[in-house]
DNA sequence: ACACAAATGTAATGTTATAACATTTCATCC
DNA sequence: GGATGAAATGTTATAACATTACATTTGTGT
Protein backbone atom coordinates (compact mmCIF):
# COMPACT_ATOMS: atom_id res chain seq x y z
CA UNK A 1 0.00 0.00 0.00
CA UNK A 2 0.69 3.73 -0.83
CA UNK A 3 2.26 5.42 2.18
CA UNK A 4 1.46 9.00 0.69
CA UNK A 5 -2.47 7.20 0.86
CA UNK A 6 -2.02 6.44 4.28
CA UNK A 7 -2.27 9.73 5.55
CA UNK A 8 -4.64 12.54 4.37
CA UNK A 9 -3.97 16.01 2.01
CA UNK A 10 -4.31 17.97 4.84
CA UNK A 11 -2.44 15.97 7.68
CA UNK A 12 0.46 16.34 5.38
CA UNK A 13 0.36 20.04 4.45
CA UNK A 14 0.08 20.51 8.09
CA UNK A 15 3.03 18.45 9.02
CA UNK A 16 5.00 19.92 6.03
CA UNK A 17 4.22 23.64 7.47
CA UNK A 18 5.24 22.40 11.27
CA UNK A 19 8.45 21.35 10.06
CA UNK A 20 9.52 24.24 7.83
CA UNK A 21 8.59 26.53 11.49
CA UNK A 22 10.91 24.33 13.71
CA UNK A 23 13.56 24.95 11.09
CA UNK A 24 12.76 28.46 10.67
CA UNK A 25 11.44 28.49 6.98
CA UNK A 26 9.12 29.93 5.64
CA UNK A 27 6.30 27.80 4.18
CA UNK A 28 4.62 30.41 1.99
CA UNK A 29 1.56 30.36 -0.18
CA UNK A 30 2.69 29.48 -3.35
CA UNK A 31 5.08 26.76 -2.13
CA UNK A 32 2.18 25.55 -0.27
CA UNK A 33 0.73 25.57 -3.21
CA UNK A 34 2.97 23.46 -5.63
CA UNK A 35 3.18 21.10 -2.53
CA UNK A 36 -0.38 20.38 -2.69
CA UNK A 37 -0.58 19.89 -6.82
CA UNK A 38 2.03 17.78 -6.50
CA UNK A 39 0.57 15.66 -4.02
CA UNK A 40 -2.43 15.74 -5.86
CA UNK A 41 -0.93 14.40 -9.17
CA UNK A 42 0.58 12.09 -6.73
CA UNK A 43 3.37 10.92 -9.68
CA UNK A 44 6.68 12.52 -10.71
CA UNK A 45 6.50 15.95 -12.47
CA UNK A 46 9.10 17.96 -14.28
CA UNK A 47 9.37 21.41 -13.42
CA UNK A 48 7.82 22.61 -16.47
CA UNK A 49 4.85 20.37 -15.60
CA UNK A 50 4.36 21.81 -12.23
CA UNK A 51 4.67 25.91 -14.09
CA UNK A 52 1.64 24.01 -16.26
CA UNK A 53 0.00 22.78 -13.73
CA UNK A 54 0.50 25.42 -11.04
CA UNK A 55 -1.57 27.85 -14.00
CA UNK A 56 -4.43 25.44 -14.61
CA UNK A 57 -4.83 24.98 -10.87
CA UNK A 58 -4.38 28.01 -9.73
CA UNK A 59 -5.49 30.13 -12.69
CA UNK A 60 -2.01 32.32 -12.07
CA UNK A 61 0.99 32.37 -14.14
CA UNK A 62 4.66 30.97 -12.57
CA UNK A 63 7.91 31.36 -14.30
CA UNK A 64 10.00 28.42 -14.47
CA UNK A 65 12.52 29.78 -12.75
CA UNK A 66 10.31 30.22 -9.29
CA UNK A 67 9.60 27.05 -9.91
CA UNK A 68 12.83 26.05 -9.70
CA UNK A 69 13.34 28.05 -6.48
CA UNK A 70 10.43 26.15 -4.78
CA UNK A 71 11.55 22.86 -5.47
CA UNK A 72 14.87 24.27 -4.15
CA UNK A 73 13.26 24.84 -1.06
CA UNK A 74 11.09 22.21 -0.56
CA UNK A 75 13.85 19.54 -1.63
CA UNK A 76 16.09 21.37 1.10
CA UNK A 77 12.83 21.30 3.43
CA UNK A 78 13.00 17.36 2.79
CA UNK A 79 9.40 17.72 1.67
CA UNK A 80 10.56 16.54 -2.04
CA UNK A 81 12.83 14.16 -3.60
CA UNK A 82 14.56 14.74 -7.06
CA UNK A 83 14.54 11.79 -9.43
CA UNK A 84 17.98 12.26 -10.68
CA UNK A 85 17.02 9.58 -13.85
CA UNK A 86 14.32 11.24 -14.84
CA UNK A 87 15.12 14.99 -13.91
CA UNK A 88 11.20 14.57 -12.07
CA UNK A 89 10.23 15.73 -8.73
CA UNK A 90 7.57 13.70 -6.03
CA UNK A 91 6.35 14.53 -3.35
CA UNK A 92 8.18 12.82 0.07
CA UNK A 93 6.20 9.96 1.25
CA UNK A 94 7.23 10.42 4.96
CA UNK A 95 6.63 13.63 5.89
CA UNK A 96 4.21 12.63 8.22
CA UNK A 97 6.05 10.05 10.21
CA UNK A 98 8.13 11.40 12.89
CA UNK A 99 11.45 9.66 12.49
CA UNK A 100 14.03 11.30 10.81
CA UNK A 101 14.32 11.20 7.57
CA UNK A 102 16.50 8.25 6.26
CA UNK A 103 18.75 7.54 2.91
CA UNK A 104 15.50 8.06 0.56
CA UNK A 105 14.78 4.95 -1.43
CA UNK A 106 12.66 4.88 -4.58
CA UNK A 107 11.25 2.49 -6.59
CA UNK A 108 10.68 3.19 -9.90
CA UNK A 109 8.01 1.49 -12.16
CA UNK A 110 9.62 1.63 -15.78
CA UNK A 111 5.94 1.01 -16.86
CA UNK A 112 3.22 2.91 -15.18
CA UNK A 113 6.17 5.32 -14.21
CA UNK A 114 4.97 4.98 -10.18
CA UNK A 115 7.30 5.41 -7.54
CA UNK A 116 7.27 3.91 -4.17
CA UNK A 117 9.53 5.42 -1.57
CA UNK A 118 10.65 2.54 0.78
CA UNK A 119 12.92 2.71 3.62
CA UNK A 120 15.19 -0.25 3.83
CA UNK A 121 16.66 -1.53 6.98
CA UNK A 122 19.40 0.41 8.53
CA UNK A 123 21.66 -3.02 8.82
CA UNK A 124 21.58 -3.14 5.47
CA UNK A 125 22.72 0.26 4.95
CA UNK A 126 25.21 -0.10 6.83
CA UNK A 127 25.92 -3.35 5.74
CA UNK A 128 26.23 -1.67 2.33
CA UNK A 129 28.08 1.19 4.02
CA UNK A 130 30.86 -0.85 5.26
CA UNK A 131 31.18 -2.95 2.14
CA UNK A 132 32.43 0.51 0.38
CA UNK A 133 34.49 1.88 2.97
CA UNK A 134 36.82 -0.66 2.74
CA UNK A 135 37.20 0.90 -0.77
CA UNK A 136 38.05 3.75 1.61
CA UNK A 137 35.42 5.85 0.48
CA UNK A 138 33.09 7.79 2.42
CA UNK A 139 29.71 7.32 1.88
CA UNK A 140 27.07 10.21 1.88
CA UNK A 141 24.39 8.81 -0.16
CA UNK A 142 21.79 11.17 -0.77
CA UNK A 143 19.01 8.78 -2.50
CA UNK A 144 18.62 5.57 -3.98
CA UNK A 145 16.96 4.92 -7.47
CA UNK A 146 16.15 1.68 -8.59
CA UNK A 147 14.48 0.75 -11.20
CA UNK A 148 11.89 -1.87 -11.79
CA UNK A 149 8.29 -3.06 -12.32
CA UNK A 150 5.65 -2.59 -9.63
CA UNK A 151 3.47 -5.40 -8.40
CA UNK A 152 0.55 -3.97 -10.25
CA UNK A 153 2.45 -3.82 -13.61
CA UNK A 154 3.41 -7.48 -13.39
CA UNK A 155 -0.09 -8.77 -12.25
CA UNK A 156 -1.25 -6.90 -15.81
CA UNK A 157 2.24 -9.14 -17.25
CA UNK B 1 44.00 1.42 -6.84
CA UNK B 2 42.07 2.65 -10.13
CA UNK B 3 41.18 -0.32 -11.91
CA UNK B 4 41.09 1.32 -15.31
CA UNK B 5 44.62 2.65 -14.57
CA UNK B 6 45.79 -1.17 -14.57
CA UNK B 7 45.03 -1.93 -17.91
CA UNK B 8 46.27 -0.18 -21.12
CA UNK B 9 44.36 1.88 -23.26
CA UNK B 10 45.36 -0.12 -26.19
CA UNK B 11 43.95 -3.84 -24.41
CA UNK B 12 41.21 -1.57 -23.48
CA UNK B 13 40.64 -0.82 -27.01
CA UNK B 14 41.24 -4.34 -28.49
CA UNK B 15 38.95 -5.83 -25.76
CA UNK B 16 36.38 -3.23 -26.63
CA UNK B 17 36.47 -4.51 -30.13
CA UNK B 18 36.59 -7.98 -29.73
CA UNK B 19 33.22 -7.17 -27.36
CA UNK B 20 31.54 -5.78 -30.13
CA UNK B 21 32.63 -8.36 -32.86
CA UNK B 22 31.08 -10.97 -30.47
CA UNK B 23 27.61 -9.29 -30.47
CA UNK B 24 28.04 -8.66 -33.87
CA UNK B 25 28.17 -4.62 -33.67
CA UNK B 26 30.30 -2.75 -35.48
CA UNK B 27 32.87 -0.59 -33.71
CA UNK B 28 33.97 1.91 -35.83
CA UNK B 29 36.29 4.58 -35.97
CA UNK B 30 34.39 7.29 -34.54
CA UNK B 31 33.09 5.45 -32.22
CA UNK B 32 36.37 3.84 -31.33
CA UNK B 33 37.73 7.59 -31.33
CA UNK B 34 35.37 8.85 -28.80
CA UNK B 35 35.87 5.50 -26.70
CA UNK B 36 39.76 7.04 -26.72
CA UNK B 37 39.51 10.08 -25.98
CA UNK B 38 36.77 9.09 -22.97
CA UNK B 39 39.57 6.89 -21.21
CA UNK B 40 42.18 9.18 -22.11
CA UNK B 41 40.63 12.13 -20.21
CA UNK B 42 39.80 9.67 -17.53
CA UNK B 43 36.55 11.36 -15.60
CA UNK B 44 33.14 12.23 -16.60
CA UNK B 45 32.82 14.33 -19.35
CA UNK B 46 29.12 15.45 -21.22
CA UNK B 47 27.83 14.68 -24.57
CA UNK B 48 29.05 18.50 -25.59
CA UNK B 49 32.26 18.13 -23.44
CA UNK B 50 33.25 14.94 -26.04
CA UNK B 51 31.87 17.19 -29.23
CA UNK B 52 34.00 20.02 -27.82
CA UNK B 53 37.06 17.11 -27.52
CA UNK B 54 36.45 15.40 -30.31
CA UNK B 55 37.23 18.82 -32.27
CA UNK B 56 40.22 19.17 -30.80
CA UNK B 57 41.67 15.99 -30.60
CA UNK B 58 40.75 14.83 -34.16
CA UNK B 59 40.38 18.03 -35.46
CA UNK B 60 37.50 17.07 -37.17
CA UNK B 61 33.72 18.27 -36.30
CA UNK B 62 31.00 16.30 -34.86
CA UNK B 63 27.35 16.63 -33.71
CA UNK B 64 25.85 16.63 -31.10
CA UNK B 65 23.30 14.11 -32.24
CA UNK B 66 26.11 11.93 -33.34
CA UNK B 67 27.94 12.09 -30.06
CA UNK B 68 24.62 11.11 -28.40
CA UNK B 69 23.97 7.88 -31.01
CA UNK B 70 27.52 6.92 -29.95
CA UNK B 71 27.29 7.37 -26.43
CA UNK B 72 23.58 5.04 -26.61
CA UNK B 73 25.63 2.70 -28.63
CA UNK B 74 28.77 2.28 -26.13
CA UNK B 75 25.88 2.36 -23.10
CA UNK B 76 24.15 -0.60 -25.17
CA UNK B 77 27.45 -2.39 -26.13
CA UNK B 78 28.39 -1.73 -21.82
CA UNK B 79 31.71 0.00 -22.66
CA UNK B 80 30.08 3.00 -21.05
CA UNK B 81 28.20 4.01 -18.49
CA UNK B 82 25.72 7.28 -17.71
CA UNK B 83 25.76 9.00 -14.68
CA UNK B 84 21.98 10.04 -13.99
CA UNK B 85 22.79 12.39 -11.38
CA UNK B 86 25.04 14.41 -13.18
CA UNK B 87 23.93 14.04 -17.14
CA UNK B 88 27.81 12.60 -17.57
CA UNK B 89 28.91 9.62 -19.59
CA UNK B 90 32.16 7.00 -18.13
CA UNK B 91 34.03 4.75 -19.41
CA UNK B 92 33.16 0.90 -18.21
CA UNK B 93 36.43 -0.17 -15.72
CA UNK B 94 35.70 -3.71 -16.26
CA UNK B 95 36.27 -4.24 -20.43
CA UNK B 96 38.93 -6.10 -19.47
CA UNK B 97 37.77 -8.41 -17.77
CA UNK B 98 36.20 -11.79 -18.44
CA UNK B 99 33.56 -11.90 -16.25
CA UNK B 100 29.54 -10.77 -16.86
CA UNK B 101 29.21 -7.22 -16.31
CA UNK B 102 27.40 -6.98 -12.62
CA UNK B 103 24.67 -4.01 -12.14
CA UNK B 104 27.72 -1.30 -12.25
CA UNK B 105 28.21 0.61 -8.97
CA UNK B 106 29.33 3.72 -9.02
CA UNK B 107 30.97 5.47 -6.29
CA UNK B 108 31.21 9.51 -7.26
CA UNK B 109 33.23 11.85 -5.44
CA UNK B 110 31.72 15.14 -4.90
CA UNK B 111 34.82 16.71 -4.11
CA UNK B 112 37.20 15.55 -7.29
CA UNK B 113 34.14 14.51 -9.13
CA UNK B 114 35.73 10.87 -10.01
CA UNK B 115 34.38 7.62 -10.54
CA UNK B 116 35.14 4.52 -9.29
CA UNK B 117 33.59 1.86 -10.61
CA UNK B 118 33.40 -1.10 -7.75
CA UNK B 119 31.23 -4.60 -7.31
CA UNK B 120 30.01 -5.06 -4.21
CA UNK B 121 29.29 -8.73 -3.30
CA UNK B 122 26.19 -10.84 -5.02
CA UNK B 123 25.17 -11.52 -1.42
CA UNK B 124 24.70 -7.71 -0.32
CA UNK B 125 22.73 -7.96 -3.76
CA UNK B 126 20.73 -9.94 -3.39
CA UNK B 127 19.75 -8.98 0.21
CA UNK B 128 18.76 -5.86 -1.57
CA UNK B 129 16.85 -7.35 -3.99
CA UNK B 130 14.73 -9.67 -1.00
CA UNK B 131 14.54 -6.26 0.93
CA UNK B 132 12.70 -4.98 -1.92
CA UNK B 133 11.13 -7.87 -3.59
CA UNK B 134 9.31 -8.10 -0.23
CA UNK B 135 7.55 -4.86 -1.22
CA UNK B 136 6.11 -6.92 -4.58
CA UNK B 137 8.59 -4.70 -6.63
CA UNK B 138 10.40 -6.28 -8.95
CA UNK B 139 13.91 -5.18 -9.42
CA UNK B 140 16.05 -4.47 -12.28
CA UNK B 141 18.77 -2.26 -11.03
CA UNK B 142 20.34 -0.86 -13.91
CA UNK B 143 22.77 1.04 -12.02
CA UNK B 144 23.81 2.36 -8.36
CA UNK B 145 25.00 5.72 -8.29
CA UNK B 146 26.56 6.37 -4.82
CA UNK B 147 27.79 9.90 -3.75
CA UNK B 148 30.50 10.56 -1.20
CA UNK B 149 34.01 11.51 -0.77
CA UNK B 150 36.65 9.04 -2.00
CA UNK B 151 39.82 8.48 -0.12
CA UNK B 152 42.48 11.47 -1.34
CA UNK B 153 39.59 14.04 -1.48
CA UNK B 154 39.69 13.00 2.38
CA UNK B 155 43.35 12.96 3.02
CA UNK B 156 43.48 16.65 1.82
CA UNK B 157 40.53 17.05 4.28
C1' DA C 1 7.32 54.50 9.16
C1' DC C 2 11.89 52.59 8.32
C1' DA C 3 15.39 49.28 7.19
C1' DC C 4 16.63 44.98 5.95
C1' DA C 5 16.32 40.32 4.32
C1' DA C 6 13.77 36.89 1.96
C1' DA C 7 10.77 35.73 -1.78
C1' DT C 8 9.27 36.29 -6.23
C1' DG C 9 9.26 38.36 -10.98
C1' DT C 10 11.41 39.16 -15.57
C1' DA C 11 14.40 38.44 -19.37
C1' DA C 12 17.97 36.30 -21.30
C1' DT C 13 20.71 32.48 -21.91
C1' DG C 14 23.02 28.07 -21.05
C1' DT C 15 22.86 23.02 -21.11
C1' DT C 16 21.12 18.50 -22.24
C1' DA C 17 18.64 15.67 -25.52
C1' DT C 18 15.74 14.27 -29.48
C1' DA C 19 13.03 14.43 -34.01
C1' DA C 20 12.86 14.35 -38.91
C1' DC C 21 14.96 13.77 -42.92
C1' DA C 22 19.29 13.58 -46.18
C1' DT C 23 23.56 11.48 -47.34
C1' DT C 24 27.39 8.38 -46.89
C1' DT C 25 29.55 4.02 -45.79
C1' DC C 26 29.92 -0.73 -45.89
C1' DA C 27 28.81 -5.63 -46.20
C1' DT C 28 26.40 -9.00 -49.20
C1' DC C 29 24.79 -10.93 -53.27
C1' DC C 30 24.78 -11.49 -58.12
C1' DG D 1 33.10 -5.24 -59.84
C1' DG D 2 28.42 -3.06 -59.73
C1' DA D 3 23.68 -3.27 -57.64
C1' DT D 4 21.24 -3.38 -53.34
C1' DG D 5 19.88 -2.52 -48.77
C1' DA D 6 20.87 -1.77 -44.01
C1' DA D 7 23.56 0.72 -40.70
C1' DA D 8 26.07 4.85 -39.62
C1' DT D 9 26.61 9.53 -39.84
C1' DG D 10 25.39 14.37 -41.22
C1' DT D 11 22.26 18.50 -41.06
C1' DT D 12 18.89 21.36 -39.28
C1' DA D 13 15.70 22.47 -36.15
C1' DT D 14 13.61 22.24 -31.88
C1' DA D 15 12.21 20.32 -27.37
C1' DA D 16 13.16 19.82 -22.60
C1' DC D 17 15.69 20.97 -18.51
C1' DA D 18 18.08 24.49 -15.74
C1' DT D 19 20.63 28.77 -14.28
C1' DT D 20 22.34 33.73 -14.16
C1' DA D 21 21.73 38.50 -13.34
C1' DC D 22 19.17 41.99 -11.97
C1' DA D 23 14.54 44.32 -10.59
C1' DT D 24 10.56 44.43 -7.64
C1' DT D 25 7.59 42.96 -4.00
C1' DT D 26 6.59 41.05 0.46
C1' DG D 27 7.12 40.31 5.18
C1' DT D 28 9.60 40.95 9.77
C1' DG D 29 11.70 43.42 13.38
C1' DT D 30 12.86 47.96 15.12
ZN1 LIG E 1 11.35 10.93 1.57
ZN1 LIG F 1 3.94 0.06 -12.45
ZN1 LIG G 1 31.00 -1.11 -15.86
ZN1 LIG H 1 37.77 12.93 -4.62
Amino acid sequence: MKHTLNKNKQEILQAAQKQCLKHDLRFTSKRSNVLQLMLHENKPLSAYDIMADYKTQYNQSISAVSVYRMLDFLIHAQLVHKLASSSQYIVCSHITCHHAHETPQLLICDTCHQVEEIGIGTLLTSELEANIAATGFKLQHQQLELHGVCSSCQKLH
